[in-house]
DNA sequence: GTGAAAGCGCTAACAC
DNA sequence: GTGTTAGCGCTTTCAC
């Protein structure tokens, strides 16, 4: 906070804000010789410099960004559109803050919310004049992706977009293979995979299952079961698993919160975890962290998702257009408690 | 989206904004005409307006808004401080998103993370320029906080301040005897608090339930465990109330984190809630509206937070200053399957 | 090494 | 009803 107090006028009004002109007045120098030394440019002489920071310090100076913004080319704002209600969201704006700082960039954050779409939030975003926006798990269509990506630099984060659009997201069939091998490194040969749907993500994910099971000699054993995005798919999936002949030793749920699904069910049914069945959920989010939750799951690694988007923006920034890339990155599998040896039958 | 496409120059790059310039000389106006027209106020003919909107349309112009605050006296900007990993904060700041529409501000979000303190996210907020600034559960001292009170007003949701500032918060002891009294309504009569050591919240939180035991003549019965915040700190608190000589039937946690760790410790120990012992916890979140958690809770009434301090911030910046106010609204008791009749003993 | 002057794109008085 | 002019606070040539 500024703690420097900004004391009020004699009459109780708020006082002026201090310009440059105020700090260069102080010290008996041009406002563009203060103005260069305190964006740390060549120029001023050493002496100098030290006299326009201390000034500035005692003053309690705070350039106005808006008129520095007008008059420089660069804004160096990144947008960034997300769904503030979704923890995976905060996980990644904390690591793009630590990582766009690092380059010299800062961030504005428009969120997405019932009453406000994808359009409005990005439109917030163009209009404190982003030079590059960076979309979270957007699911706007190809072609609005395609106009906007022709005013600015677009990187999307987290899935695949058909667009020709620069893409940084995890590998999701590797994630999902890394807990079959997991599962079946704890002699799990039954293993199950509760799907959620048809998007691309849900595609991917379950492609890696199967895959997975194949490379593993399990392709007898693979069992999709039709689930969802939350708990209560989860519970259904695993009704119908309780109600089909044979239980698996294992469960691979889409996500976290299908997974807690699974898991509570399971419990209810008197089926314990991971004692009967061990479950796997993906992408290692708050809950899946709870002590009593425990759940072993696929983490997406956001530090290196943020790190490589503002890599991405900022290049694009500095280095001009090119074709558009697609950074995969490796997610890798956090061990809990809810996956076991299995049950020697 | 700006679905309008921006053409690229012959040589690949961006083109030139548009200016408001632009958008006059295509209609053979002067910029300040196609200005007053493009922000609805008095002096343009209807005609006018009508050939303004049609050309700023048709080119797809966008105000700068940058130039835009700069050169008018307000931003109409509202600065809002949280903390992104909080679904509570979630939850308000989509409710402050309508709110401050309704008044025609626009909302700059500013997240407190582990690497970027209380301190950093308000300056952010401050280089863009914030006419007020609403602070969502702030953990910043009295005296920075009165500092920053100076400089523009200064909204805190959720918790008093000891500052002269103004506060909208719910009210924290009526919303603990809501949950005592719903219990009591139960036939409850040996509710025990699980508690959150000693900052403000906490202590309003304890004091609502021992008044509101004692209106219910039950004064004999009043228990505060210690607990915590997180769900940890509610299983070690189970842990207390299983090896004490006898149960209550009934616990109110001091909030839903605690409450869940309660619930799950009482399940591990074959205690059956809410057959045994019922449950109540604070906040609402989006962990007690899961399922298979399906916690009784309290709800702060987010939307009326939200609506409050927006037009708190707005009649401030309006209006002027005047001694700081408290908002204090009552929150509502949501009933879940966590709470169910006294075992008659 | 330093200062003067011309903008950045917009709004707001004031003149017509 | 419309145009002209002068800034908003900063950066940035370009002289000195």
């Amino acid at each position: 906070m500024a703690t420097r107090d900004q004391p009020l006028d004699a009459d109780g009004t708020r006082a002026r804000r201090l310009r440059l002109e105020d700090v260069a007045a102080a010290i008996g120098m041009s406002p563009s010789s203060v103005s260069l030394a305190l964006s740390d440019r060549p120029g001023p002489s050493e002496e100098t410099r030290r006299r326009v920071r201390e000034a500035a310090d005692r003053l309690g100076y705070r350039p106005d960004r808006t008129a520095r913004l007008l008059a420089r080319r660069r804004t160096r704002l990144l947008g960034v559109m997300l769904d503030i209600r979704s923890p995976f969201h905060a996980e990644l704006v904390e690591d793009l803050h630590q990582a766009s700082e690092g380059r010299g960039y800062d961030l504005v954050l428009s969120t997405v919310t019932a009453g406000r779409d994808e359009r409005r939030a990005v439109d917030a975003l163009l209009d404190f004049r982003c030079e590059a926006v960076i979309l979270l798990g957007p699911a706007v269509s190809v072609s609005q992706l395609g106009a906007l990506s022709r005013q600015l630099p677009v990187v999307v984060i987290g899935k695949q977009t058909g667009a020709d659009i620069d893409v940084v997201r995890a590998a999701d069939d590797l994630g999902v293979a890394q807990a079959v091998d997991h599962l079946v490194g704890l002699r799990h040969r039954d293993i199950a995979f509760v799907d959620a749907g048809k998007g691309p993500i849900a595609s991917l994910r379950r492609r890696g299952y199967r895959t997975a099971m194949r490379r593993n000699g399990l392709t007898g054993s693979v069992r999709v079961v039709p689930g969802g995005l939350d708990e209560r798919a989860g519970a259904q999936a695993a009704h119908a698993l309780l109600e089909s002949p044979e239980l698996p030793t294992a469960v691979v749920a889409y996500n976290d919160m299908c997974a807690v699904g699974l898991q509570d069910a399971f419990s209810r049914a008197g089926v314990g975890v991971p004692e009967q069945v061990s479950i796997v959920g993906y992408d290692n989010s708050t809950l899946a962290r709870l002590a009593h939750i425990d759940l072993t799951s696929v983490d997406q690694d956001a530090e290196q998702l943020a790190a490589h988007a503002v890599q991405v923006a900022a290049d694009r920034l500095e280095n001009g257009r090119g074709a558009a890339e697609e950074f995969v990155l490796t997610p890798h599998l956090v061990v809990r408690g809810s996956t076991g040896p299995a049950a020697t039958a």
